[in-house]
Parts: structure tokens; C-alpha cells; sequence
DNA sequence: TACATTTGCTTAACGGTGTTAAATTATTTA
DNA sequence: TAAATAATTTAACACCGTTAAGCAAATGTA
């Protein structure tokens, strides 16, 4: 026969088609916009065939997942590769993961729960000003320099603001994380940042 | 008359039960599950009076990341006022700001787009516990100690997660935000940490 | 008081979603 | 060629956000 093998292909070849299209689609309009109909209409199919492939949409979603953590893991791994010191290696790392999140963004979504919500109307809500406002005045305060530029005091701003958000969204997103040590870390770090502030 | 008046109370409860009532649903079955027909039964009414006090979803959605704000702004105005020094403040801010996230997880997730996505599988996906192993690894090296204990270095490696994760999100949620200002900030907290490691 | 007008609210509907079951068509097997 | 199996579609269900039409009660006016 053979013909066993050609149809399993062919099967694979359509699982991949799902996959692809659901991504492009994601890429060219967003998550929140990706139906099974629309998946369905971009492989030349009727939406019911991809349950023949994936049990229901978050199986899709879940195997993007995956595959977004193999591609991450292929650039860290090279990311190390190019370097000896353990210091340099770590950095490269970080900015490889850091090139990865914005080069494959709809994955980096995916893999980690962050949702494209700006709605426009909501970047300049006048509430959300006032709370950065507060920092930067204190930020201002913990500078020694006579004249602190205000780059500087964003910049400051962004590092607290950028570690303290991230435990927070990875505690919310895959909660079930030991609280004493995020207190740890938490603490750890402001002080570290508010010690060396004006490096 | 003086009715007018009363009306007008009457109207202004109205609409507070309805985000009253879709923050409750929030909190109790996650932001997902919100619908216009819910909040109507909530209040007793038919779905489409709401639109009497709001123009869409979107719109309900945008008063209560406002009063959100609002919120955090008290608290991290209470966190300064109750210290003197810059570096003290600094730090309760960001504390307050942090309990803030987790005592209305409902509101953080909405201010700042945080999905709760984790259905359970993601959690333990091998490839992606293969990226942390590889981070991890290259902590273990960096740092001096003969025998460092694996807390030490999951906390280390959150450090960095967490900041750069942080940094990325802000940056996909609220983006049109400065390059070159990013980059400057990644480089200097990674090598902060770094430096800092065996502290 | 009687009629007209406005207001508050509901019902019905439209086009969309994820998903399932039944019906249909095409392919393979006997 | 006929029967059995596989591949695919059509139809349907229950939900979603949103809008238009209709109704009923309250209000204003003569």
C-alpha cells in the first residue's frame, strides 16, 4: 500500500497548515480577533475540521505555546553559545529573551499572558499620570545631582516600576509561587535600585 | 418638583450597580466570563439599558481602570506620607503598589492588561522549563559561593525575569515608548544584578 | 379630565463566537 | 459492483455585544 504513510503526512501537513494560520492571523490582526471560522477559511476548510487536529481552540493556543518556548529556547541557547564568561553569557541571554518578546510578540503574548489592551482612550488617563507623578517626585528627591535631567528620572522610574510589575504579572499569571520569597525579592531589589540610584 | 434631583440619584445608583456589579462578577469568575447580560441580571434589568449609562463594554471597562487608579493613587499617597525620608518612601511606595496588585488582582489585571491565561497544562510545559534550566545554570556559575542553595538562585533568576519581563510588558501593553531609553535601561539593571550577585 | 408626549424598559433581531451532531459526499475495501 | 469506512459539510445550539422597534407607564398640556 504505502499510501498509510502519504495520508499521515498529509494529515500533518493540515495540523500545520491549523497552526500557521492561526498564528498569521494573530499577526496580522491580533489575538483577541483569531475565530476557528477564520482559521477554517484560511486552510480552504469548514471551521469543524480542526477539531479533527486540536480538541478546541486553547489546544491551538497551547501548541503555539509550545513551540514559542522551543523557538525562545533555540535563541537563549545560541545566546550562550557565542560567549565564554558566565557574566557575558548571562547578559546575552537576557537581551536574546528581551530580541525574542518583539520579534515574535504574538508568541511572547501567548507564553505569557500579556494582553494588547490600550485602547488608546487609556494611555493618557489623567488618574494613571498622577500615580507616576508621585514616583518621579520622590525618584527627583533620591538624586544628588543639583540638576537631575528628566531622562534620568524615567529611566529610574521604568527600573522600579518595570521589576515590580513583572513579579507582579508573573506571579498573577502562573500563581502557586512562594510568597515568602517574593517578598524577598521584592525588597532586594528596590533596595539595591535605591542604593545605587545615582550610578 | 425636586423629583428631578431624585432621578438623577436614582440614574447615578443605577450606574454604580453596574460596575459594582461587573467587578463582582470579575472577581468571582475572572474577567473572561463578563457579559452585558450578566451584569443586567445582576441589577435586574435587560442587557440593553446598560447601554443607557455606557457606551459599549469597553466603556464600563474604562471607568472601573480609572477608579483603579484612583485607588492605587490613595494608597500610594498613604505609603509616602507615612515616611520622611526619600529612600524610605521609595520603597513604601512601591510596596503599597505591590500589595495594591494583589489585594485588587481584578483591578491590576484590567489597569495593566495581565492575563490570568494558566489553564493548568501551560504550567508545566517541559520545553518551557528548559529555558529557565538554562538560565539557571548559568546563575549557578556566576555565582561565587561553593555550594549555592537553590533559593538563592531561583531568586536570583526571578530578579532578572522579572525585570526584563516587566520592561517588555510595559512595552507591548502601553507601546510608542522610547528604543533607545529601553535599551539603556535593560543593559544597566542587567549588569546591576550581575555585578550585584553575590550579595 | 382627556389627549399628546416623553420616558423607561423589554422583546426581537443581527451578526458574530466556540462547539457538537447529523447528514452528505468521497474513498477504500470486499 | 456493493458495502463499509473515512472525510467533509450543513445545521444547529447556546452564548456573545449591540441596535432597532415596540410597549407601557409616567408626565406635560389643553
Amino acid at each position: 500500500m504505502g499510501s498509510k504513510e502519504r495520508i499521515q503526512r498529509l494529515k500533518e501537513e493540515t495540523r500545520n497548515n491549523i497552526l500557521d494560520a492561526a498564528l498569521q492571523i494573530a499577526q496580522e490582526e491580533g489575538w483577541q480577533a483569531l475565530s476557528m471560522r477564520k482559521i477554517a477559511d484560511a486552510i480552504e476548510y469548514t471551521a469543524p475540521i480542526i477539531y479533527e487536529y486540536f480538541a478546541n481552540k486553547e489546544g491551538i493556543l497551547l501548541e503555539l505555546t509550545s513551540r514559542g518556548y522551543i523557538l525562545l529556547g533555540a535563541k537563549v541557547e545560541a545566546a550562550r553559545n557565542a560567549y565564554e564568561h558566565p557574566a557575558d553569557q548571562m547578559e546575552a541571554m537576557w537581551i536574546a529573551y528581551w530580541d525574542f518578546a518583539f520579534e515574535h510578540k504574538e508568541f511572547y503574548q501567548i507564553m505569557y499572558g500579556v494582553e494588547m489592551i490600550c485602547c488608546e482612550v487609556k494611555k493618557a488617563l489623567p488618574e494613571a499620570e498622577r500615580v507616576s507623578r508621585m514616583y518621579g517626585d520622590v525618584i527627583r528627591q533620591l538624586i544628588t545631582k543639583v540638576e537631575p535631567d528628566e531622562d534620568l528620572i524615567c529611566r529610574k522610574y521604568y527600573t522600579f516600576w518595570s521589576i515590580v510589575h513583572g513579579l507582579i504579572s508573573i506571579n498573577l499569571v502562573q500563581k502557586g509561587t512562594n510568597e515568602e520569597m517574593n517578598q524577598h525579592i521584592l525588597r532586594d531589589a528596590l533596595k539595591g535600585i535605591i542604593r545605587f540610584i545615582n550610578d
